[in-house]
DNA sequence: GTCTATACTGCGATAGAC
DNA sequence: GTCTATCGCAGTATAGAC
């Protein structure tokens, strides 16, 4: 808040940061030590606990830009009233933000799948599926069926189906971004059976 | 195969199975430590050694019943022509296997969506993985588009979602495993647009 | 065949010196 | 801000008692 100027003078924490997030993704969060972070830095394991209180916090740090994203997209449906139009718009806002070339977004949801039962224990994880639920409950009405519930669920995980799948290069050449979309929103905001 | 007569002369193999099901269900597998079953059991750590060879093992063997299980129901599928009648046939199979209520079936197949990150790395997970691939193929032609191919994963996932969220007590109240089942149904056996 | 004692390596984490 | 040293616990290995 206040202070604008940065008082660091070591860029460590942003380093430490970027080779987490290679490591993590590349060979999973626990199968990365702390002791292979470090000597990619040139420093050791201790060095890291400055910037860090614990493993898990470097983990909660990668997480914090893409909860803060969603936090954003979860406010703004609820400005909407329930219906159709408000599902249709979550679903494609959110796979915008899932299927974004220019911000790490897909890197990091293939690695939250990836990773789901280390991050599930995390505070940040816990965010995650709070933030799960809230999208879901944002594609039903309130007092909608088992049915619908599950619908809505598997809309969601279309959307990250769809996301994991694309090549992450080239741009989604099979077109399954959209096909997972398409498949989405038959399931939401379909007419009831 | 020879040899019919069993010359072991405790049970501690199948204690130690239970006591792991037990705990890595409850509390995770990254969770629970050795020491943790062991002293459970009354025994040391190095005993479990003599059982089974390292922690992993003991995970595989939580596996290998459901492994079993489902390498006979794709079996069975393949006997069939693709289509309409062996995708219901197939989905109707797997949902009864997931929410079985006779065997152990509903606690695994919660288990294992629970620690889907440390079973990934076992050789038993491989097959965990091959066998949703060759559920899937079961569900599709051979040249299914990817819209297709995507419907029907998610017809797999409803299953495990539903089987997931139903109650393991009660006779299923809210027919979460019945509208799961629907709901898959319409994903596979549906006319293409 | 079943288990204990003991020890090894590496992990995440902490204390305190520089 | 980074180091060395150390801690306790993890999974694992083996020698040998019974």
């Amino acid at each position: 808040m206040a202070g604008g100027t940065d008082e660091r003078r070591t860029d460590t924490r942003e380093q430490i940061r970027a080779v987490a997030l290679e490591l993590f993704a590349r060979q999973g969060y626990e199968q990365t030590s702390l002791r292979e972070i470090a000597e990619r830095l040139g420093v050791t394991k201790a060095a890291l606990y400055y910037h860090y209180r614990t493993k898990q916090e470097i983990l909660s740090s990668l997480l914090d830009g893409q909860l803060e994203e969603l936090d954003a997209l979860i406010a703004w449906g609820r400005t909407m009233p329930a219906g159709a139009d408000r599902s249709r718009g979550v679903l494609e806002r959110y796979n915008a933000m899932l299927t974004s070339t220019i911000d790490e977004a897909p890197q990091l949801i293939r690695f939250i799948q990836d990773n789901e039962t280390p991050i599930r224990e995390l505070a940040a994880g816990v965010r995650v599926r709070e933030q799960f639920r809230e999208i879901v409950d944002l594609l039903v009405e309130r007092d909608a069926t088992t049915e619908q519930r599950l619908r809505a669920q598997l809309s969601v995980i279309a959307l990250h189906l769809g996301a994991c799948a694309a090549d992450p290069a080239a741009g989604d050449p099979g077109g399954t971004t959209a096909a997972a979309l398409r498949i989405a929103l038959e399931l939401s905001v379909t007419p009831r059976a």
